[in-house]
DNA sequence: GTGGGTCAGCTTGACCTT
DNA sequence: CAAGGTCAAGCTGACCCA
């Protein structure tokens, strides 16, 4: 039985990887700290460049509202109002427009000419009382025959206290302060002169309240060319759809990065399993994927072509599971903030890919919310832009 | 056959023709000796832009290598020295590269801090006593048939030290007839239900309230697109370059007099000037652009889809006889130099869509070289940014 | 120092006047 | 009837405050 018809899968060479090492872990809680020897880190995971194709109509693609990168401090808090602002990475709202998916990457390239500081590697293990656990998470749900399927994939690293982004975006100004430049920053939605770090950019006045707006009321914005619309000062009102699309672009998030201190204690006892790397990162801890099978409450009444006894499908399902993916391998010395963030997202990339390769291993129903998943994140796919395009590598 | 066996030659061709002509015509001696700004010569081109795609390749685009485009003085002008300072910044010296289009933001953000000149910030319009006709001339050749059309485009503006509405509508004043069309009651703009017959097209309130203010005062519009977006009724606000661009493709027009379809008027001793209007497009003063065609010489046999007798050629090209173009209601007060020059550049901007919009209403075999030629323009279309961009504006 | 509110200035277009 | 004027409504962003 093929849930996903070859032919029509968008990640080929993704699910190639996966099918040669799927191993034997199933839904296993089992935390393997460090094992930097796996073979995954050998695969390069190609993210298709959202470059490259601009032929898509992004114009349905309900993707795009929250962030897709959730940054935030315990990837497993208990606390529901600090998740709820943070996880939404592959969470959209039925509401949501897309129209504003489409990249542009000439203004994204503005800001990437400046090698990220080294303010990172200045980091020691004493200067933790600060540091804040980041993480990037996945999740996918869908109906698999009589179950809601739900995946969550998070990948988390510590970092320090202050916001990733910010701390990225100072290490460029410092950079550029050679030129003369000292403490000028630049919108990183228009490339106006910012008036401060916005909505976890540095941003304009005229681009923050624009995202204010937003993010707040009247938002369905309709690009009158090809969502690839140039923002810059002065063109700027002329598109509201690609202008609120690059404000996600360059991570715009209606949740500050700044978190409380006070999340760091919450971490539970599943936050344990997250390891440590290097004293000053963790890795994605024992599986970073989990998958929870309950009971639909619908009933799952919708067609079923391939009834399967529940041990067939828990086999399906452990069948299905993905390998680890370890951060370690990945992280280039020195252990730079700018490294670091490169490999976390990279490795986010890896965590969305082998969900995506899981969902379609999963047998039922799910196929035809996985065709919609996946046709959303092709699409999306210009999101997961690897840091070297946002900060500049 | 083709004509030109490099298969690119159509813009080759034009980049000689206009070698030639710039070397003749626009460099005309014209300069004042009492001109205390920089040659021409001293002023190497650059509209780089820092929003091109870099992923394009302009290493082959011979379009803007010569100037493409002639800013200089009008041979009627008293005044050449202040002429001469305008002129060079917008010349393309032969020798310059296409390649070098595609500049960092960064580098260019920094040019762009430096506005190029200051010595037209004196002037003042009391030092304009003397009228002062700039022009800015675009030329576009390529083969139609067994024909090579050669459009030249020029517009030419008329500096006052007063305002010169007045001047402007002299200059501009035909008496022309129309014939009412069809039964069109739909926006010829937008699609929206019209409300009339307002300026030579059936249009709604909102496209003749828009063509209203444009044709009296702002509209210096900049597409954040590539001058193609749609424009419906949902859309038209998003962009205004493109809506008006469109009042100017369907026939809209200052003057709104209707021309009888069919009559033909003679402009000039050198060639007819019929102007047609078939229910959209009309005559309207002077025109500023000139038709030329003339037998090919290497006989283009080139399939040719359809074969139009010599008068339903000339019939089409009257009809795709683009609107007038003025600079002065851009011209922002004071005349510094930035202002004309941005006004200036965005003139030339209006005048290439112009001339494309028209080429396309061109038939014959010209489809495939213009297919190339809109191509590369849209390509080269981050060029066009106006002054504001790179002047640090 | 940033999120959010404020409101003058601008654009739009339905409606009105000439 | 159409050109041109009018102005409420919506959008923008500089400014302000907590
Ligand atoms: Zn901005
Ligand atoms: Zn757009
Ligand atoms: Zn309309
Ligand atoms: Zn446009």
């Amino acid at each position: 039985m093929s849930v996903y018809p070859e032919g029509d899968s968008p990640l080929l060479q993704l699910q190639e990887v996966d099918s040669s090492r799927l191993g034997g872990h199933v839904l296993s809680p089992a935390f393997n700290s460090s094992s930097p020897s796996l073979p995954v880190e050998s695969h390069p995971i190609c993210i298709p460049s959202p470059y490259t194709d601009i032929g898509h109509d992004f114009t349905t693609l309900p993707f795009y509202s929250p962030a897709l990168l959730g940054y935030g401090t315990s990837p497993l808090s208990d606390c529901p109002s600090v998740r709820q602002s943070l996880s939404p990475s592959l969470y959209w709202p039925p509401h949501s427009h897309v129209s504003s998916i489409a990249l542009h990457q000439q203004q994204t390239r503005l800001q990437q000419n400046h090698p990220t500081g080294g303010s990172w590697a200045e980091l020691t293990p004493h200067d933790h009382s600060e540091e804040e656990n980041w993480y990037v998470e996945t999740q996918l749900c869908f109906i698999s025959d009589n179950y809601i399927i739900l995946a969550q994939m998070h990948v988390s690293a510590l970092l320090y206290s202050k916001p990733l982004a910010k701390r990225v975006a100072d290490a460029e100004e410092t950079s550029t302060s050679l030129r003369g430049k000292a403490d000028m920053h630049y919108c990183a939605v228009c490339s106006d002169y910012a008036s401060g770090y916005h909505y976890g950019v540095w941003s304009c006045e005229g681009c923050k309240a624009f995202f204010k707006r937003s993010i707040q009321g009247h938002n369905d914005y309709i690009c009158p060319a090809t969502n690839q619309c140039t923002i810059d000062k002065n063109r700027r009102k002329s598109c509201q759809a690609c202008r609120l699309r690059k404000c996600y672009e360059v991570g715009m998030m209606k949740c500050g990065l700044r978190r409380d201190r006070g999340s760091y204690q919450q971490r539970g006892a599943q936050q344990k399993r997250l390891a440590r790397f290097s004293g000053r990162m963790r890795t994605c801890g024992p599986r970073s994927q989990e998958i929870k099978s309950v009971p639909c409450p619908l009933g799952g009444n919708k067609v079923v072509s391939i009834a399967l006894s529940p041990e067939e499908l828990i086999a399906r399902i452990m069948d299905a599971e993905p390998p680890e993916i370890f951060l370690m391998k990945d992280v280039k010395k020195p252990f730079t903030e700018a490294n670091v963030m490169m490999s976390l997202t990279n490795l986010a990339d890896k965590e969305l890919v082998h969900m995506i390769s899981w969902a379609k291993k999963i047998p039922g129903e799910s196929r035809q919310s996985l065709r919609q998943f996946v046709d959303q994140t092709r699409k999306a796919e210009s999101l997961w832009i690897p840091l070297e395009f946002r900060m500049g590598f």
